[in-house]
DNA sequence: TCTTATGCATAATTCTCTTATGTATTAACA
DNA sequence: TGTTAATACATAAGAGAATTATGCATAAGA
């Protein structure tokens, strides 16, 4: 498991992404698939990823489709086309973050 | 200027990795090289820069000279063994995390 | 039957940083 | 020569983003 101090500040980067490259998902399903491609290096936390997903509905990135399978309730996100433009952004900024962090810390980073 | 979220968890890193590069600084001398380096990307604030180096220094991790250059005062700081050890530690870190990252948002890094 | 996994949600707390404030010296510019 | 910008330290108040704790409920597996 990553340094959880280093992992601040790219939650919404992390979540939007993966909606982009996955399409409609739920809030579980995305702890899953970021365990996965991180191989269990990132466990995203009940309590950052719900109220992320729902500041970012609530600034009309995402929108939610509500489905229920047996008895139990799931919430499935996907991105809006505003969600879509932020994702760029997001990624291209932590893109470029990462190219000063590896200047200023003289390493090869890739 | 890059999106502070990020900046954070980096800092102590930071520190670290430009003393161990460039030896012996004081405070402000650290905030105009990273400011350099990052090419005006990375300006560290005082309230967060003097609380970490006060922080390492009581875990062992800096030492330091206080020299007077006319009449104003600089506070030198150093590794010591241990502190060496610990860059070594939080820059390994953090390129793993890149990696991970690299991996989670499916982009090039470096 | 009991534990683990699935699935959502929120409140309390912690941690790290920004912003604001304070003090003081030195250089530059007008 | 007076004012501003740069140098140099330090700490306190506040904000922001996460962890941890808690709560509820269903489904699967041992």
């Amino acid at each position: 498991m990553h340094s959880p101090e280093l992992l601040k500040g790219t939650l919404q980067t992390i979540v939007l992404k993966v909606l982009k490259d996955h399409g409609r998902m739920y809030g579980y399903e995305i702890t899953q698939r970021v365990k996965e491609l991180s191989d269990d290096r990132i466990l995203l936390t009940e309590g950052a990823l719900y109220p992320t997903l729902h500041k970012l509905e609530a600034e009309g990135m995402l929108r939610t489709e509500t489905e229920t399978i047996g008895k139990r309730v799931r919430k499935y996100y996907s991105l809006t086309p505003q969600g879509r433009s932020l994702v760029k952004e997001r990624v291209s900024e932590f893109v470029a973050f990462i190219k000063t962090m590896g200047n200023v810390l003289q390493v090869e980073l890739g």
